[in-house]
DNA sequence: CATATATCTGAATGGTAGCTCAGATATTCA
DNA sequence: TGAATATCTGAGCTACCATTCAGATATATG
């Protein structure tokens, strides 16, 4: 136990608010389904939610409600034409990270450290 | 609706399974508490069990319990000493994705396109 | 050996998240 | 206007997750 330790790493966190801020975004991505919408909209451009629901291969009313997270999370942004809402990625920031998991998870390489 | 659409886009897509290795990933830093604690690790370097609870403010058990997710991800290693286990990160991509996260979604920026 | 300390574990609980289903809304077309 | 299409929405269901609680394990100390 060495409680100046623990108050010196205490108060060098992120607050719990941020934490909780950068969590949710996170979350975001911690769904198989949701991460395969993101990724199809980052290759097409853009998708009317009937075409991303066949894409992923789920319901149009669960890729509905999946979205409409991803839209009050400001990740997705709409169009409408007509009938059809067409959907793409707003955050800039989604391709990065991806792209820096994809790297470091998917790609098994041995631990370089 | 357009079929060669959805297959073109869908022929491209991680497969199911490599998306459900990314969401693991990204599931671990989708809770508040133990982005934390991933966070207090980096920080300290290593920290003990009863010392890291003490820095988040959970119980031991909870921390514990945490840790064990952190140890099977790979996420974690331990060194024990006596009766206290020494937790520290063993992923060196970890901190970077949260660098990322944080540049992007806490330093609230106004978006540049 | 007995006690105290540090950590771990499993079961139970409360809350949340994603899916389905039914139906609502909006828009096009006849 | 009425029928068909595309999307959205809320309720209900199930599964999962983080915590707590009680107790187990392991190690140091007397």
């Amino acid at each position: 136990m060495d409680p100046a330790r623990v108050e010196a790493v205490r108060s060098r966190l992120p607050s719990p608010d941020d934490a909780e801020v950068l969590a949710q975004h996170f979350r975001l991505l911690a769904d198989p389904v949701r991460l395969r919408m993101v990724y199809s909209l980052l290759e097409a451009g853009e998708l009317c939610v009937g075409d991303l629901a066949a894409v992923v291969g789920s319901s149009e009313s669960a890729t509905s409600h999946q979205l409409r997270q991803l839209r009050l999370a400001g990740l997705v942004r709409t169009r409408k034409e007509g009938r059809t809402v067409h959907y793409r990625i707003a955050d800039t920031h989604v391709r990065l990270l991806l792209d820096v998991a994809v790297e470091h998870y998917l790609h098994e390489h041995e631990d370089h450290g």
